[in-house]
DNA sequence: GCTTAGTTTAAACGATCGTTTGATATAGGG
DNA sequence: CCCTATATCAAACGATCGTTTAAACTAAGC
């Protein structure tokens, strides 16, 4: 299953093979079709099985927040949700996999996304629509859809891809999600100023 | 060539298969390869024949506002950017496999976006660094990929993909680009709080 | 009009894919 | 001990993949 996730998460759902997930997982070609049914099965069990877990420790993480008497500000929920999908217990290869299902050819993964993360992310909203009033929901949702973005691109990055050779690799992982709370929590916050 | 650059956006490199395009351009399957030799010299080609005129355009762009006497604000260097890079002359198409190729297996797409792309941010972070001299460096790179980020999420989400299902298909596509420059020049302006 | 270089075509090749099959191994209840 | 249900295995199946082959077509040069 450590397998699965961690070649679907580098090669994506069609230039993974099954044979080379059963290999890297020591086991039977067949037992993985006899256990999971079919290739897109064992998928969507990898996919829950990453997901859950992190989106599960999302909302715990804001149910603490906001159950505590004082409001929480917009870079303790975005830290919430962000700091999870990164660092997954050090476990990068679950994070690089939910990366990776945001992109794969939509007929696939849409429903999946939509039904793992619509509450999830709807929740997070809520919540920041609760500190910041004066915003609209649809802008707020957008603005929220960028923050996704940004923090896929630094799931995605961590590893290689780096444009101008120099630098941007000397700051540590927490820098990184520091920067990146920054980042977003300035876009979140933004008054229109046109 | 349309064909394939469509083709490879909709379903990655490994799922679009030599000869849906062949079909879909109505050409022979053999004659590709006469043409482009393989599979991936074709997708190379496909990417530079997207990747080239959109990263011309930008820095264009922002030779012309370098060339006026008065100094840009990190608003339009951001906005020739993006702009150019979502709507592509109205060719969704484009966008959606430069977006593709940031998350093809690493092995393949890595030289071919630090070759095309390095130059490209390299000047467009070199222009935020003189409106910003008070940010690091190092800073500035990394909030740049945020932004790289954010702008290939919102080319990813303009067809589908809606998490909320009420709103955040209402506002047009320029609403859509106007709030995510006002995102990112927000994230990219921001002072160190800490 | 024949030749030649360049291009397109149908057909096939070998490899790999996801999946299925039937045999074999394993273990628990009678 | 036997029987049954469950799990694993090597092997094979059909389909599809990227690529190659060799023949057919096209058009310009002499």
């Amino acid at each position: 299953m450590q397998a699965a996730v961690q070649l679907f998460a580098e090669n994506g759902f069609s230039s993974a093979s099954v044979r080379a997930i059963a290999d890297t997982a020591g086991v039977n070609l067949a037992a993985l079709n006899y256990h999971y049914g079919s290739k897109e099965n064992l998928f969507e069990a990898a996919f829950e099985h990453c997901a859950a877990p992190i989106n599960a420790r999302r909302i715990s993480q804001l149910d603490a927040l906001e159950a505590e008497p004082v409001t929480p500000t917009v870079e303790m929920i975005v830290r919430a949700f962000v700091d999870v999908g990164i660092t997954d217990h050090g476990d990068a290869a679950r994070s690089q996999f939910i990366a990776r299902i945001f992109v794969e050819p939509k007929s696939k993964s849409k429903p999946l996304l939509e039904q793992i993360f619509g509450p999830v992310v709807e929740r997070f909203v809520g919540s920041l629509q609760k500190i910041l009033p004066d915003i609209e929901a649809a802008d707020l949702e957008w603005r929220f859809h960028f923050l996704i973005g940004a923090m896929l691109q630094l799931i995605r990055i961590d590893s290689p891809l780096r444009f101008s050779g120099s630098c941007s690799s000397k700051l540590s992982a927490q820098r990184q999600i520091d920067e990146l709370v920054n980042f977003v929590v300035a876009g979140l916050c933004q008054e229109k100023s046109k």
